[in-house]
DNA sequence: CCAAAAGTGTTTCGTATACACCCATGT
DNA sequence: ACATGGGTGTATACGAAACACTTTTGG
């Protein structure tokens, strides 16, 4: 229960994580551990933003609650405004329990995030509200609207996804070309030729080869590459579609 | 002032209308013509939302207090939520005074949306606010962020052209190709040439050929054409990517 | 030497681009 | 007849798509 909060106005965030497979969500329980609620009622990290907090700012506030990262990729893709959205349930109850306050409305921003899943580290509330990455293909039942908001969000993922370069913020800084495909196929959910992708990321010249293989893997270790942020920012202005 | 409004939410409208030569946008006075104010101030159509109304519809009661058209093309483009954003000026005084309620933070949401400018009527509050139609590359200044809002609808709006066929909202439903071009390059800021133009829209099967020709023009007159959007939804699965 | 994934070239086809003149109409 | 914008075709270049085998490493 914090001081300040503004009880018209939250933040959720869709937090996406790529584990070399597939594409996931990370999902937290409605109630802490301990609470007397020790129901397996699960939620998108979120909260009422404070006073005069900005909506990105109590974004980037709860990802680094639940995940330890700062600097995360976030973007704002959708406002979730149906009057009724909370009236279901006992949730909205909760809702008033938890902040103290007497809540009406609640308009939320939504937001995506995009974070390398094993740089995320366990923190205080990420242990207490176990917090755990669910694969996108099944998300199990959310309170409120939030599996509308996931589904929402998996949509303009995957629109801007294709002209911007968003992949890089899912893989580790080194990456093999496979690993990137296996993202693209995972995200748009269909199969890719695996030497046209090569020929096109190699063309692009924001994507810098390394001198650097694999390690430790059981077969031939592919060479690793950078994505170089300054290089592809210059080029921008081309409206550089990226990838189909 | 109108009977339960929400003071923490309001919703702001970028109406673009396109005069067959440059992109306009819709703006009001901020004062109504016989008050006490009778400074040029300008702003966007919008308000604070009502205590239960969804964001959308309180962007279309707005269009339609200021055009008198229904069914807009709406679309919820950004949200300015800076705590600061209304704090320079005399205009949070203004708003405190108009709206009778105890302001504190506002946050907006804004919508872009396309008329066909001709389809548009004068309403009461139109007459009274002095609606006016101002070609976009020369806005006045406006109250609070209200031309940060614009830009960054502009660029929206540019991005979004390229892949969904919005440009037919704001030609007449009968067009000559021409004119689409001219919306084209007045909206992207370039040039186009015009045989590969028209190929390229001749090829669209949603795009249909009228037997019908422009009337009462000094020269040859062009053929008409209609934007079918249903042949366009059924498409739509394949992404298609409209024009370059 | 075997398993597993990395890496490599060529052909075909469609679409993008560049470019200049004649046509139909109203005045 | 003339002024105004409407309408037309071709050649070239580039990128997208389809397709199967060899290489390298660790175990």
């Amino acid at each position: 229960m914090k001081a300040d909060l503004n009880p018209h106005i939250s933040v959720d965030c869709v937090v996406f994580g790529f584990d070399g497979n597939e594409l996931n969500v990370l999902l937290i329980n409605r109630d802490p551990a301990d609470a007397s609620h020790p129901t397996g009622k699960l939620k998108l990290p979120g909260d009422l933003i404070i006073r005069s907090e900005m909506l990105a700012a109590a974004a980037q506030r709860i990802l680094t609650e639940f995940t330890g990262l700062h600097d995360i990729y976030l973007k704002q893709f959708g406002i979730f405004d149906d009057p009724q959205r909370l009236d279901s349930s006992d949730d909205l109850e909760w809702l008033r329990n938890r902040s103290g306050l007497s809540i009406e409305r609640v308009v939320t921003v939504a937001y995506y995030s995009l974070v390398k899943i094993n740089h995320s580290i366990q923190t205080d509330l990420s242990i207490a509200y176990h917090a755990c990455w669910y694969p996108c293909a099944s998300i199990p039942a959310l309170i409120f609207d939030h599996n509308r908001i996931i589904e929402n969000g998996m949509e303009v993922l995957r629109r801007e996804l294709l002209t911007e370069p968003l992949c890089f913020e899912l893989l580790p800084d080194k990456f093999a070309i496979n690993q990137l495909q296996r993202l693209y196929e995972a995200i748009l959910g269909c199969s890719l030729d695996n030497r046209n992708f090569r020929k096109k990321i190699q063309r692009l010249p924001y994507i810098e080869p390394l001198n650097e293989r694999q390690k430790g893997v059981p077969h031939k270790p592919a060479r690793l590459h950078v994505f170089d942020n300054e290089k592809y920012l210059l080029l921008k202005k081309d409206h550089t579609i990226f990838i189909l």
